[in-house]
DNA sequence: CGACATTGGTAAACTGTTTTAACAACGGCT
DNA sequence: AGCCGTTGTTAAAACAGTTTACCAATGTCG
């Protein structure tokens, strides 16, 4: 239950009382470092203020900063002890705005409900993060929320300056508004996924060789009526498993049928839906493939709570390899998708973009398959 | 007008003709919004361009931007035809440099290797970018890796103008650090825990009344053995919950025994680990309450797998209620955080924190259990 | 010894906004 | 007619950096 005071002041807050002067301290001469005994909030400090300490002008202080070499060692060393000293840190609104970058990236999220609480996107973002970090840029979170597509927020992003570029995750071919950062040559990257046209950047795993490998494992335990839960069919990736879960099919001399392929919706009570109308389509079904770990969950929930066990009389892989889920009982056998990794590789491909390379991104990470125990031989097969 | 001309110092004409000085595009007077099929980035035009096309002074297109009630409205009207027009969006690095605000704040996690995979940070994110997105502000995430915290970068954040203020998710009273930010009187909100000083700012769950929930539910089903999984004894509202247990077991008239405890370190790994301790040292443990879902979840595995029958034999209850776990087998009774909520009530705080209001921010929300499977009537107990 | 480079540093222009003090034009009042 | 008070607008001064064109003092060479 939404508790007291939460839905209270909805858009604005008071403003502030006291307008602090913008003239504040500008004869003040000797600086207060850390004199007095509790630590305090340091008088702002500027780069003027500096060079005049340290009897020199802005702009050496500037190439200072910049450890620009035109710069004598003595005065490198004086002034940065004069920085030191005043404790100093230059303002990065005015670096930015003086300059060509933000030295920020946004990562936009698909407006699900809970985008940051999911396991998926958090692997994702942790690689980006590490890598941000290490390339001096922060990231700036963003949900692209319908109104906020409409009003053309996302361009805003770049056009007054919040960010350098953007990386773009859980997003698909419907997603129509992403190519408007193509179409003004403004960095972008979409994570996880292709646009058909393949104009747009992008990074994603090997979702082909994932399936694959999910399949050769179901078909060596010598399951032939094999089940597909399937999702968000508009998304290029998402088709490149069923495609791929068709032809291994055909391959092996089973004929695909229809009726083995359900949509689930990405969610876990999709997937357990999805394993009810498969199982009722045909019960000779022994194997599901499902297109993401959550399904795949949904799906194991509802035939051990069905009659069917797992993976005795029906055997489950999932896609994905989510945390903690090593721990589902039983734990799930499933194509590890190296999240992290391409995480770190969009962050890296996007920044190269930002800094003016100007060739097509188009990486592809390769998958490997995670065996635990919801699968097992095709019964009949089991001596 | 003093515009160009200014550096054309006497002797050099031709000197710039192919450097892109910033001069650029000083004389374009007809702007192309949309006008070619394709669509173009828009040239870059700011305030002043737009000033001199609408007839204007520069101060006049600011306070019609910022709905001055000074400018009357055919003035505002013109001027505002004008944006649109050109597409004129203000850089807010300007803005931001000029005025008080930047209009960002900060989400620091702590330096865990999946803290973005991690349902309970995320769920508290979701309700954090929601409402900032609401009041306007953008979200900047950081992780406090102990290199970051020991160059300072921590309070960079806000002296070099990235933020206007932080929220901290998932520290206890060990990361001392935080405290830098309430001694430098730097906008900060602790995110569900405090210090033990109540000196910072806070917001968080009632685990208090979660403990007490969980433990009334155990000993109504009859439950007088058991044992508690807890983490992380450094943080005062884990220790809330320890305390709690200890407690209601007292007055239930029951005698606590330290052998009843175990810390978890709130993973599944060692969640199982602790439940295998605990059922050694006490085979008439009949409960366990653990201090999160996945410390829950490693121990309902660990006893599935070594012949307790959860919840016959042993009933568990957890703590966070995250995602897609009612999807475990069994689903998990657990104590539900509104952690959502929490999200949005500490950036409703904050911002007002950063607005001026000078009261300490001392929250608690309340908490419910959420009843499932994972727990039952004391075997001894039924007929 | 004078012409010419090189080195190290500086003044001033530039990034794009907000805000303040001043002011022109106008109406109402004595 | 002279004065005062509004109203609406503007010029200019902030905000805090980077960059560029230029300059003075050396160093090198013929």
């Amino acid at each position: 239950m939404p508790t007291r005071s939460l839905n209270s002041s909805p858009e604005s807050v008071p403003a502030d009382v006291f307008a602090p002067s913008r003239e504040a301290s500008k004869e003040i001469t000797v600086r207060f470092s850390n004199a007095g005994g509790e630590e305090k909030a340091p008088e702002k400090v500027n780069i003027r203020e500096v060079a005049r300490q340290a009897g020199v002008s802005v702009a050496t202080v500037s190439m200072v900063l910049n450890a620009s070499p035109r710069i004598s060692r003595s005065t490198h060393i004086k002034v940065q002890r004069m920085i030191d000293k005043m404790g100093y840190r230059p303002n990065r609104l005015a670096q930015s705005l003086s300059g060509r970058y933000t030295q920020v990236v946004a990562v936009m999220l698909p407006p699900l409900r809970h985008a940051f609480a999911d396991a998926y996107f958090g692997e994702i973002l942790s690689g980006i993060a590490d890598r941000a970090g290490k390339l001096g840029h922060k990231l700036l979170i963003e949900q692209a929320k319908p109104q906020f597509v409409k009003e053309g927020k996302h361009l805003e992003l770049y056009e007054r300056r919040f960010v350098d570029g953007v990386l773009c995750l859980g997003f698909n071919e419907k997603h129509s508004f992403l190519s408007d950062f193509a179409a003004r040559r403004y960095p972008m990257i979409l994570v996880d996924n292709r646009f058909g046209d393949n104009l747009l950047d992008y990074v994603h795993c090997d979702y082909r060789l994932g399936a694959q490998q999910a399949m050769n494992c179901l078909l060596q335990l010598g399951h032939r009526n094999i089940g597909m839960v399937y999702a968000a069919p508009e998304s290029p990736t998402a088709r490149d498993v069923v495609e791929t879960y068709t032809a291994r099919l055909v391959e092996a001399g089973i004929s695909p049928s229809e009726k083995w392929l359900v949509d689930g919706c990405f969610t876990d009570e999709g997937g357990a839906e999805a394993a009810r109308v498969l199982l009722t389509r045909d019960p000779e079904i022994s194997a599901l493939l499902c297109g993401n770990d959550k399904m795949a969950l949904g799906a194991i929930r509802y035939l051990t709570t069905h009659g069917h066990r797992v993976p005795d009389d029906v055997s489950v892989v999932g896609f994905d390899d989510i945390q903690h889920l090593a721990y589902a009982n039983p734990s799930l056998t499933t194509v590890h998708l190296p999240l992290y990794e391409l995480g770190v590789l969009a962050c890296e491909k996007l920044v190269e973009r930002i800094r003016g390379k100007v060739e097509h991104v188009a990486e592809v990470l390769p998958t490997h398959l995670v065996l635990r125990e919801s699968t097992g031989m095709m019964r009949t097969l089991r001596s």
